[in-house]
Order: C-alpha cells, then sequence, then structure tokens
DNA sequence: ACATCATTTTAGTTTTATCTAAAATAACGA
DNA sequence: TCGTTATTTTAGATAAAACTAAAATGATGT
C-alpha cells in the first residue's frame, strides 16, 4: 500500500491535482488532460502522470495508441473528500 | 482564512509534519523543539517554524526569551484527524 | 554596560522538483 | 514498409525548497 505521506507529497502539487480534477469522474486520455493544459508541454503532462500513476492516485488503461488515465479514489482515502470540496470551493 | 492548498504545500514536508507532531498536544520552545530534532540546524527549524507560522498551522506565544509554539489544531480541519491516524500508523 | 541565552534573520549553497526540447517507442492505416 | 498519431522517455535547464554558518536581535542577570 502507498503511504498517506507519498498522498500528502503528491498533492501538494498544484498539476497534480488539476490532473486529477480532469480524471475524477471519467477517463481520460493523456492527450486530452493535455490540451486541458495548454501551458504546460505534453512530455510535462506525461512525467507528472507518470509520477501520480507510481504513487497509486491514477491508473492508465491503453487503447490502441491512447492511454486513458482515471483516478483512483479509493487510493485517497480521506482525502478524496478533502479534493473534492475544494474543488467545489466550500468553506470548511 | 488560509486555503487548503497551502495546507496541502505545508504538510507535504515531514520535516513540518515532524514539528505539527511535537506541538500538537504540548507547546514546546523553539530550542526544544530543535533537540528532538537533531539532525538540523537551529536556523533550519527556526525557519520551518516561520513558514508553519505564516500558513496558520502553527501558533507562537513568547515568554520572556523563548517562544513557545503549538499546533493549530483547528486551522487543519479534516487534515488534524489524517495526522493523528499517520502518526498512530493505523491503516486506512 | 556587559555577558549570556534563546531565537531569528541573512546570504549563499545544496538538493529536489519541475519543466522544455528533442529523440525514442509503439500502434495504426495506406 | 512508410508516414502519421499518441505517448513516453531522456538529457539538460530552470525554478523552488531546504539547508548551513554566521551575524543580528532582544530579553535577562550581574
Amino acid at each position: 500500500m502507498f503511504s498517506q505521506a507519498t498522498v500528502l507529497a503528491a498533492l501538494a502539487s498544484p498539476r497534480r491535482r488539476e490532473i486529477l480534477r480532469l480524471v475524477w469522474k471519467e477517463e481520460l486520455s493523456a492527450g486530452t488532460i493535455h490540451r486541458a493544459m495548454p501551458d504546460v508541454t505534453f512530455g510535462a503532462v506525461s512525467l507528472q502522470l507518470r509520477s501520480l500513476l507510481e504513487d497509486g492516485l491514477v491508473e492508465a488503461r491503453a487503447e490502441s495508441r491512447r492511454r486513458f488515465y482515471r483516478a483512483r479514489r479509493e487510493a485517497l482515502g480521506t482525502f478524496a473528500e478533502v479534493l473534492e470540496r475544494m474543488w467545489d470551493d466550500k468553506l470548511w
């Protein structure tokens, strides 16, 4: 299993949180994810996807030449709710 | 108020988590905190304390020449439970 | 005023994270 | 096989974070 320390480190990056948000409710291909973050190169997105994958926060599925990613919400435990609240911009 | 993004960034550092753990249930002077982390200089501890203070995760009280720090658990919201679980080494 | 104690601050260095550009891989269709 | 598409990987550059050593601050006691 992945430690909470690992999850905390992963969630510290706004870029990774943005990716998680995108693939939270639907799986998206790497290209689609990149198109949603046009200020950064495809390579940079791919590296962050790898990092999230290694930390167990997303999973990937290959379909021909595309790779579809989606959040592993169950890996996030308590943090899943925290993230959803952040995205809904709710105060706490 | 401090954002959840700020809290996440603050908690990403093992050093800052260690400090938080130390001042979780009792206030401790900067010197006492430093003595509990002998692998790092006093200056480094002081900088992390400042960082935690600026992010609102600890508060400080001056008593003569000492400064006592303690966690502001209420600033941590949901994360307070997460941290306690980490320290108790409970699985989730 | 001076010496000491506790802590903070500064300036510069080291380490770590993140990014880019380009090359590599791999699946597909003509 | 060749060209295209989608993505990953590499190598190196840039940026951010964390650290150290030393100087500065500020309260205390003599």
